[in-house]
RNA sequence: GUGUUCGUAGCUCAGCUGGAUAGAGCAACGGCCUUCUAAGCCGUAGGUCGGGGGUUCGAAUCCCUUCGAGCACACCA
């Protein structure tokens, strides 16, 4: 189904040529002056200039060329020369009417030619405990990936554990020192590993921020746990089975934390995946004369003419020939490409890494481990600061656990649940986390993803406001309503919807049109916030609507069920936007 | 030092591919519940869009400059 701008323009542009005038001045975009009009063309001013021509003029030609035509109630040209417009009532409830058709996805098409996408986000160190940080990549890339999936693209999750590298050798030296006798660390073994793990979440979860501040003061325990490193890396047994371990258990207790966040990933791959790629990639690297030696480190340059500073040289290897977080990301490139191929992949990290990125993209571009088919994104993501405008942290002013963040937040909204009403308590709590998870992920994407935002919890569990609870009350109210309807035994479905009966219900109808647009426009831009923002407004048009005119009262039966019909169409949109946002709704609150 | 992002109402943010009177929310103040969830709706007040220049018929938006803040600058990830 056509997007409602792109229609109107059609109706401009024969209009600009009926009238004398190039297409390409007959631009329509929404309103900005809503008192005015719909949607305005401010092509006849830029037209006045070639055609030497008063805009006001041009655009009076224009305007009557448009005279008469069905789609709109008004047409008009203002001084300067604006062309203003107002979509005809007949036109917009027979938009809806086809929307309504298409219940599953309101005449949003899919993409003729999908693309591969994968996505790269999360990011979660699996010798650590997810902390505050890895929420906005979570939470962001999540949303990312289902609007593009809602487009019809095949986008790929890929989670991207962090399990290679010292983190591995610390945990692996700690545990050689509280457990020496598991056979893991007798070299001479060479019979099959236990299945059970030799340590739980918790014992692994103290084991690392133990080990890591050991390390930082006592060097020789850090050169024991490089040499561990170094034999992971080369394959020694024991450990690579204490890996798996580690992987296993944590991966078990990071899919929980993750599901409770409904973020969800296709692949669960890491870097040590990267890792059998790695000699082949060096090798090829050399062999096509792009890497050599520099201060003892293996690196390819990447600078430009263009730059407009010294961009440093991507390290390969280490000068001691060790590979790092460059190497793994290079080499995941490598087996995406052979396993996926696809046509992008965009990486959802944290903005402070954009130089880091420039460098392997321009690598990866200059070895040729992609080519020119494959596009490579950096969305980066802003920091969440605390109410004082610095990076969140506990009181103590340490890292907050994601847990326990988001246990606070249930609380806080479990309190506001059951504060002004009486709710069992079962349900009470069902709701809340529902309704917290909708205040957390909205907070955070009804802003900017590339800015620093400030996590207020205050702010984002009210229920007031452009928050996601407000969102939530709004469906739940629809919800409400529609249900009454129900339980008066009557049907709406099939019925039409009529043409609008005031202003709100006008406005209403306006806001819901322009679902298949946003939705693009969201995704072109790879922009959840233009959803947030969309939904806000929508929100907004309903609940005026819904102040306004009384539904189940409605003496009209067509009139009755065109409201019903309306309101069921606005909840299709809500919730398609709040699924692609990554949380749903609850049937009361 | 170099580069980069940003600076919009008391606070938190939109708007930035140039358009008409710069928009929301919170906080403040004032209205609206015998009727569909008042967790709602309506209204009042609050701004030299950091400063200065330029381009343009027209600038919060583009360019230059200046002040201020954040961030990044090869053997961490």
């Amino acid at each position: 189904m056509k997007k409602i701008l792109d229609l109107i323009t059609d109706e401009m542009v024969m209009a600009f040529e009926a009238a004398g005038y190039d297409k390409k001045y007959a631009k329509v975009s929404l309103s900005n002056r809503p008192d005015l009009c719909e949607y305005q063309c401010n092509g006849a001013m830029v037209a006045a200039k070639e055609y030497k021509k008063a805009p006001i003029q041009i655009a009076g030609e224009v305007a009557e060329k448009l005279q008469g035509n069905s789609l709109f109630a008004m047409v008009e040209a203002v001084n300067p020369g604006f062309l203003n417009l107002k979509l005809s009532a007949e036109y917009l409830a027979e938009y809806l009417n086809e929307m309504q058709a298409d219940n599953e996805r309101l005449g949003c098409e899919k993409v003729a030619n999908p693309k591969t996408i994968m996505i790269d986000y999360g990011g979660p160190n699996v010798a650590k405990p997810l902390h505050v940080g890895h929420l906005r990549s979570a939470i962001i890339g999540e949303s990312v990936k289902r609007i593009g999936q809602f487009i019809g693209h095949n986008v790929i999750g890929d989670v991207h554990l962090g399990d290679w590298g010292l983190q591995m050798g610390l945990i692996i030296e700690e545990l050689k020192v509280r457990k020496p006798e598991l056979v893991y660390f007798d070299e001479q073994y060479t019979g099959e590993y236990p299945v059970e793990p030799p340590f739980t979440i918790s014992e692994l979860e103290d084991i690392y921020p133990c080990a890591s501040g050991k390390s930082k003061e006592d060097s020789a325990f850090k050169e024991l746990a490089m040499q561990a490193t170094f034999e992971l890396q080369n394959g020694r047994r024991g450990y690579q089975a204490l890996l798996q371990h580690i992987l296993n258990v944590s991966v078990t207790d990071l899919k929980k934390n993750y599901e409770n966040l409904n973020v969800s990933f296709e692949l669960w791959k890491g870097e040590s995946d990267a890792q059998p790629y790695i000699p082949e990639m060096v090798q090829q690297m050399k062999d096509g004369g792009y890497a050599y030696i520099s201060e003892g480190a293996l690196v390819v340059d990447v600078k430009e003419e263009t730059d407009t500073k010294e961009i440093p040289p991507c390290m390969i290897l280490k000068s001691d020939g060790a590979s790092l977080y460059n190497t793994t990301d290079l080499a995941t490139i490598v087996w995406r490409m052979k396993d996926y191929n696809p046509d992008e992949i965009i990486y959802v990290v944290d903005k402070r890494q954009e130089l880091y990125f420039t460098q392997v993209f321009r690598c990866a571009r200059k070895t040729k481990l992609i080519d020119d088919n494959t596009t490579l994104k950096f969305l980066g993501f802003g920091t969440m600061n605390g109410k004082d405008g610095k990076p969140f942290k506990t009181r103590e002013g340490g890292v907050m656990r994601l847990e326990k963040l988001i246990a606070g937040i249930n609380e806080e909204m479990h309190k506001k649940i059951t504060e002004n009403r009486t709710v069992d308590e079962e349900h009470a709590k069902e709701t809340a986390k529902v309704v917290a998870l909708s205040a957390v992920k909205y907070g955070d994407l009804s802003n900017q993803a590339a800015k620093d935002y400030i996590f207020d919890l205050e702010r984002f569990t009210s229920f007031e406001g452009n928050t996601g609870p407000y969102i939530l009350y709004t469906i739940v109210r629809v919800k409400s309503i529609l249900n009454k309807y129900k339980e008066a035994g009557k049907d709406a479905s099939g019925k039409m919807i009529l043409t609008p009966h005031s202003e709100s219900e006008k406005a209403l109808m306006l806001e819901i049109s322009k679902f298949n647009s946003m939705i693009e426009n969201a995704y072109e831009e790879t922009a959840p916030h233009k959803v947030c923002s969309y939904i806000y407004d929508l929100a907004n048009a309903l609940n005026h609507f819904y102040h306004e005119t009384k539904i189940m009262t409605e003496s009209d039966e067509a009139v009755q069920a065109s409201y019903i019909r309306l309101l069921e169409l606005t909840k299709r949109a809500l919730e398609i936007c709040i699924d692609v946002l990554g949380f749903s709704a609850p049937e009361r609150m």
